[in-house]
RNA sequence: GCCGAUUUAGCUUAGCUGGUGGAGCGUGGGACUGUUAAUCCCAAGGUCGUGGGUUCGAGCCCCACAAUCGGCGCCA
């Protein structure tokens, strides 16, 4: 009951003027009382198969009329090159086996008018129906994509050598303020679920020195942007030994790893939501920018922006930082105060710490947040009391530094964010396949 | 948490100054031997988000609530 032919490489013409079996589902159907068109869809690709009457016979016939939209279907015939047919190839069906069937009465509800209305972005009733809008041609390229993706993030982190290693996401402290935790009951007690790995991952430092993971991180941000999701995949690294500088080099080979995998897996389908492909080249080939936040400040002063020194940037001044970039930028060296703990102070300067982040262009924001974190024990336990946060969650944390603590640091990249960037997405929602914000976990 | 908007058939929508809601897609029936979102004819399908109010009369005006969407703060 397996599956031996695929779609895709029948377009490819791996199977010309062969009878074969094609297993999948029907994206569209047409045709008249003597002759049925079938556009017949699987993961690889779609290709149109032709019924005929006088071929089939009347009841097979019959029941290929009544094969709606995304019924599944076991056909049979000859595969032909064939110039009027979407691909080049076609199959002159032989016999028909209906699989799973649809009911009239409950059609297929992702029709034509609801693609259209959402004009390649979303609509409500296309996040209601999530589990069915998948399969379309648009969300199947985008999921492709993401996968593509992953699997660049692993390969480049596994050719730099370092070990994947896996922290818990019930924790019971927090990475950022601690405003934004998920609470969950724990057998009586309150648990957190994780907003990082960090914390974890620096307690493994000193066993594995060069380490990563990719995983779900959750917060409880009530946001609603088009870079927010409640539950995100978060790919992360630490690394002993490592200056802002050596972190920076590995976020940036990161990006672009993935922005050159995404070219080479995938070009065909980035071209089909019409993302530019010499952008992207552009983005996988070319080294990023890097700034001090001071610069930065007088970047935004010197366009009229009111901003004072200090103060974070949020994403209304990161707009207009931004919209002249034609790459990602880092920005360095932020003001201590407006960075939590962790943060290592620059031993050059008392009034900065030794962090990045790395911003997109075209408007999507943060990617990247790394930076060196504070390594000795005299210096954690300082920042932690000048900050008013309690000791006790963290002493596993303090602890690490206790014990040979060393120079270390890490940074985290938001992998949806990435995603959606590459592939010029509207929304993040649209890259990741159900979608958690702070008004919706269903379906 | 703040600001703005939307809600009419399964989907997408039109609906005039307040006077018994139309269409396209999809579905069902019919026609057609090569279609490309096939085409043509016919039919079924609506307590107009919920509750209240104004009015002789409300899809339309007013109030409340709900759901959803967009933007901001915060961040990846």
């Amino acid at each position: 009951m397996g599956k031996t032919v695929w779609i895709g490489d029948v377009q490819d013409g791996l199977h010309d003027e062969q009878t074969v079996e094609l297993k999948g589902w029907v994206k569209r159907t047409r045709g008249s009382n003597k002759i049925r068109f079938i556009v017949l869809r699987d993961s690889t690709g779609t290709i149109q198969c032709v019924g005929k009457r006088d071929v089939l016979g009347d009841e097979a016939f019959e029941s290929l009329k009544g094969a709606l939209i995304e019924s599944s279907l076991i056909l049979s015939g000859t595969i032909l090159v064939d110039e009027r047919a979407d691909g080049g190839h076609e199959m002159t069906i032989s016999n028909v086996k209906i699989v799973g069937s649809v009911d009239p009465e409950r059609p297929f509800p992702i029709t034509e008018s609801a693609m259209a209305a959402a004009d390649g972005g979303e609509t409500e009733f296309l996040l209601d129906n999530r589990h069915l809008y998948l399969r379309t041609s648009r969300m199947t390229t985008m999921l492709k994509l993401r996968s593509s993706a992953f699997g660049a993030i692993h390969s480049y982190f596994r050719g730099q050598d370092f070990i994947e290693y896996q922290a818990p996401n019930f924790v019971a402290g927090a990475v950022e303020g601690g405003s934004t935790l998920f609470e969950v009951p724990y057998f009586g007690k309150k648990a957190y679920l994780t907003q990082s790995w960090q914390l974890y991952a620096e307690a493994a430092m000193p066993a594995l020195e060069r380490l990563y993971t990719i995983a779900p991180s959750f917060r409880a941000e009530k946001s609603r942007t088009r870079r927010h999701l409640t539950e995100f995949w978060h790919a992360e690294m630490e690394m002993a030994w490592a200056t802002n500088d050596e972190i920076m080099n590995h976020g940036e080979g990161l990006v672009r790893h993935i922005a050159r995998t995404m070219l080479d897996e995938h070009s065909p389908e980035l071209t089909s939501l019409d993302r530019d492909i010499e952008r992207l080249a552009l983005y996988a080939d070319s080294p990023y920018p890097r700034m001090r936040y001071d610069e930065a400040i007088e970047i935004l002063q010197g366009k009229g922006v009111d901003v004072e020194w200090g103060q974070d940037l949020d994403y209304s001044k990161e707009k207009v930082l931004t919209q002249d970039f034609d790459l990602p930028h880092f920005l360095t060296h932020y003001p201590k105060i407006a960075k939590p703990f962790y943060h290592r102070v620059d031993p050059d300067d008392g009034n900065y710490v030794l962090c990045h982040d790395l911003l997109a262009p075209e408007g999507y924001g943060e990617i990247i947040g790394g930076g060196e974190r504070t390594w000795s024990e005299e210096e954690i336990l300082k920042r932690i009391d000048e900050e008013g946060t309690p000791r006790d969650p963290y002493q596993f944390y303090i602890d690490v530094r206790s014990y040979g603590g060393v120079p270390h640091g890490g940074f985290g990249l938001g992998v949806d964010r990435v995603i959606s960037w590459l592939s010029g997405a509207e929304h993040i929602r649209e890259v990741i396949p159900f979608p958690r914000d702070s008004r919706r976990v269903t379906p």
